[in-house]
DNA sequence: ATCGGCTCGCGCAA
DNA sequence: TGCGCGAAGCCGAT
């Protein structure tokens, strides 16, 4: 592994005692570059390793929906890593009260996490830090290009992150090493408690958000996507990614937002496929450039969920047309209950709400008219981010604050010609999105969901 | 079907 | 200081 990947966040003293992977967004026992970085570590120091995951009882109002989706597939990560003689303790409440006392409790001698760039994991981060006395090693085990590395300040767009990414791609694009059994055994192993799963009814959720029936959680599941995606999928992804009655994406997203499968297994599958060179172009833009952009964004933006995260032409333009008129205008509720005069935006909304997943192109449609049909730019950004967060199997991740953002902000866009409410915002709209694809064949799909 | 204009600012060449 | 060009478009002219 390359050790670029690792950040120091805690010098601390060395002690003797297991070596603890405090796993957070990557939630996977293999092709992680995190785990596989403190089981070095360990066995440098011939310790035992275990992994811990601290449950969050409110992470940001997250539903059943997404705690069903990712508590599932960290039982599975518990199978896997307890068959390699790795320990997985589950625990609950706050990450900067639990991880010390776990670290206390178990005499850990060195701790290890991964990377998050959104600001409650950097705060937790930042808790944990106080509190512990050990080694404390932060892993980028979600970016192909580590986003520390990638770029030091907030890239202005696609084009100007592009070329920092493609000079180091092939140095961190390397292989991952197969997984082993860990020979030193975790000794005073605390008692393990409930599955995942198994705690789900005693969470205090958002129950009005079930759980999706049509996608299995799980890195099994997501693997099995991928490859399904290589074989039948990539050929045909530049001309059927921006039709939804097809649906040519990879469905990958709500895997790569748990991290259940890594984006870096993935732009592996995707170079090493029997497809043409244009297809493995298109979709490695868009598995690494860009949603690597959206970590660099977060990272490098405080305000990656407000407006003022937005670029300063951005926000001028949307604020000269504060005042402009608008011709419809709903209320929160009304947009959550697909209720508004325009059968396709209905129908997205519709999509979200029914599958937890709405398509890439027409959630830049869904926001864009969020932005014509509300009061404010602001108000309308906060609609946007709080429905994508409530419904996405993939809320709450920097690609959505981005996306959000882009279609609202202007974010990593340039500017167009002026409409009213949009000013030099890229505008969008429905018969854009006929001359695509067949929009009343995809209306006709969501209604028989 | 295809093309040009719309419009802004970064990054690089000079 | 000037210039090319860009994350997914729209519109009207041809």
């Amino acid at each position: 592994m390359r050790e670029e990947r690792v950040r120091v966040l805690k010098v601390g003293e060395e002690k003797r005692g297991p070596v603890l992977y405090w796993m957070s967004r990557d939630q996977r026992a293999s092709d992680n570059w995190a785990l596989l970085f403190a089981q070095s570590l360990a066995l440098e120091k011939k310790v035992p390793l275990g992994v811990v995951f601290c449950l969050v009882e409110d992470f940001l109002g997250a539903t059943l929906r997404q705690y069903g989706f990712m508590l599932r597939g960290l039982d599975e990560v518990k199978t896997s890593l307890e068959e390699r003689n790795i320990p997985f303790f589950l625990l609950q409440g706050t990450p900067g009260t639990e991880i010390p006392r776990f670290v206390r409790e178990e005499n850990v001698g060195s701790l290890v996490t991964d990377f998050d760039p959104l600001r409650i994991k950097r705060a937790w981060k930042k808790t944990v830090m106080e509190n512990v006395t050990l080694p404390f090693y932060e892993v980028d085990a979600h970016n192909v290009v580590p986003a520390f590395i990638a770029s030091p300040k907030e890239e202005y767009a696609a084009r100007t992150f592009r070329p920092r990414i493609s000079r180091v791609l092939d140095e961190f694009l390397d292989g991952f090493p197969d997984p082993v059994n860990h020979p030193f055994p975790w000794r005073r192993k605390k008692a393990a408690g409930e599955g995942g799963a198994e705690r789900l009814p005693s969470l205090p959720l958002d129950r009005t958000v079930g759980e999706v029936p049509w996608l299995r959680p799980g890195t099994a599941a997501g693997m099995g996507a991928l490859e399904d995606f290589v074989r039948n999928g990539l050929a045909a992804y530049p001309g059927s990614r921006n039709d939804p009655v097809r649906d040519g994406q990879s469905q990958l997203s709500p895997y790569l937002h748990f991290g259940q499968i890594a984006p870096q297994r993935v732009a592996l599958a995707v170079r090493s496929a029997p497809v043409s060179p244009e297809a493995k172009k298109v979709f490695l833009e868009e598995i690494v450039v860009r949603r690597e952009l959206s970590d660099n964004f977060c990272l490098r933006n405080e305000d990656y969920d407000s407006l003022e995260g937005a670029p300063a032409w951005a926000r001028k333009t949307l604020h000269d047309h504060r005042r402009d008129r608008r011709p419809y205008r709903y209320r929160t509720e009304e947009l959550e209950g697909a209720e508004t005069h325009d059968p396709l935006w209905n129908a997205a909304q519709m999509e979200m709400v029914k599958r937890g997943k709405m398509h890439g192109y027409l959630r830049m449609y869904w926001a864009k008219k969020i932005l014509e049909w509300t009061g404010t730019p602001e108000e309308a950004l906060d609609i946007a981010i709080g429905l994508n967060d409530k419904y996405e199997l993939d809320g709450r991740d920097p690609n959505g604050y981005a996306g959000c953002l882009w279609s609202i902000g202007g974010l990593h866009d340039r500017a167009w010609p002026v409409r009213p409410v949009f000013g030099s915002i890229r505008y969008m709209n429905d018969r854009g999105a006929r001359r695509k694809f067949d929009v009343d064949a995809y209306i006709r799909k969501v209604a028989s969901l």
